[in-house]
DNA sequence: AAAAAGAACGAACGATCGTTCGGGTTTCAA
DNA sequence: TTGAAACCCGAACGATCGTTCGTTCTTTTT
């Protein structure tokens, strides 16, 4: 028997509160207009959360932890410094696609959330970059025999990011290729340059 | 004679806005705010604005005619496909460093703006983007003897995009190199794979 | 010196914000 | 069938929002 979810309601506001949230940021959404969204009244949506800061952090938390379980899921698959590589792009980027909204709003930064809670996101953020930059460093290794310094290294493992990331300003599947073609792309010309191919 | 600005303190409002919205968006930031950061009353800064929207308007118009301005430039220069490249990378980093808080707002995108200004940025944008977008595709069509469809060649140019623009969350030049060492690391990233060099 | 224009201000406007409160339904095990 | 827990609501709270108003001080022009 399948695990049922634990609780639909709450995912379903999460998802669609990320899609207002994506288009007009986080003070320019109001709980009313969430609430409308979700198909709920004003008070009814604080019987789900604490207040509004609650969303937020919970959609940054769900969505980095699934990030961060992709990666630790591709480290147990004992891949190679290059199959590694283009695993990890092809999940970062499906991932991304398949959520882009919750995305856009975690790619907006954590400056709302309270301290602690702007802590606890900024340290999964960290921890996702560190297993990503493993695995940049440990392909760079094997490319080209030497490795890189550590500020180095740090920038191109950004440069990466850089380009998984911006996709949220742009990208849609109708104009731009599928994800597949997406991730491959930015997987040759991260490894090989713009002109691979 | 040095042509003198013609009005310093819109400059300074501008600037001093932008610092305050790039680390709070622009709902987060409040009239007082502003008036606060710029040293004069609340209903001082309306003698130089007509409301909110044109602090987040001008500051976009500025900032991308301003890219737009430095790749008309490089353009008149008449380098070949490599150093027109290297050139465009080297004066939108170098930009992107001076007017890191005016970038960060810009980056944001313009959803907050009337319809018409909204367009008139976006056509902004998209002047621009076809600007490096042409120099890619001769950087391209040289390195590989090939050219690239258009949705391949968009895409490329996009992940260039990704890589300049995504230092707005992370580049410090005190602990990423210097602005001309990024800008080297990019172009080379882009030209030749994360393993160059 | 007088007049016009520019620059800045405190006080207040209506609107909207996030949140709270007191009370209703619905659901379901005991 | 009864009681408790979960779910949901309308109405209102104080705070803050962007903006406007009438007025004063300062600079420039005539």
């Amino acid at each position: 028997m399948l695990e049922t979810n634990p609780n639909p309601n709450l995912d379903e506001i999460l998802i669609r509160s990320a899609r207002l949230m994506a288009h007009r940021g986080y003070h320019g959404t109001s709980m009313r207009d969430l609430a409308e969204v979700t198909g709920r009244s004003l008070s009814g949506l604080y019987h789900y959360f604490e207040g509004k800061e609650d969303l937020l952090y919970l959609i940054n938390k769900r969505g980095f932890s699934s990030l961060l379980d992709l990666a630790e899921d591709l480290r147990g698959a004992g891949f190679g410094p290059t199959r590694a590589l283009k695993g990890l792009i092809n999940r970062h980027i499906g991932f991304f696609v398949d959520h882009l909204d919750e995305m856009r709003v975690m790619m907006f930064g954590t400056l709302e959330l309270s301290k602690d809670r702007g802590r606890e996101i900024n340290r999964l953020k960290e921890v996702y970059r560190q297993n990503v930059q493993e695995i940049v460093q440990a392909y760079i290794a094997e490319a080209r025999g030497s490795g890189l310094s550590e500020v180095e290294l740090a920038r191109k493992t950004y440069l990466l990011f850089g380009m998984m990331n911006w996709i949220f300003g742009w990208y849609s599947s109708g104009a731009h290729g599928t994800p597949e073609d997406l991730a491959d792309d930015i997987f040759r010309t991260f490894t090989e340059g713009c002109a691979a191919g």
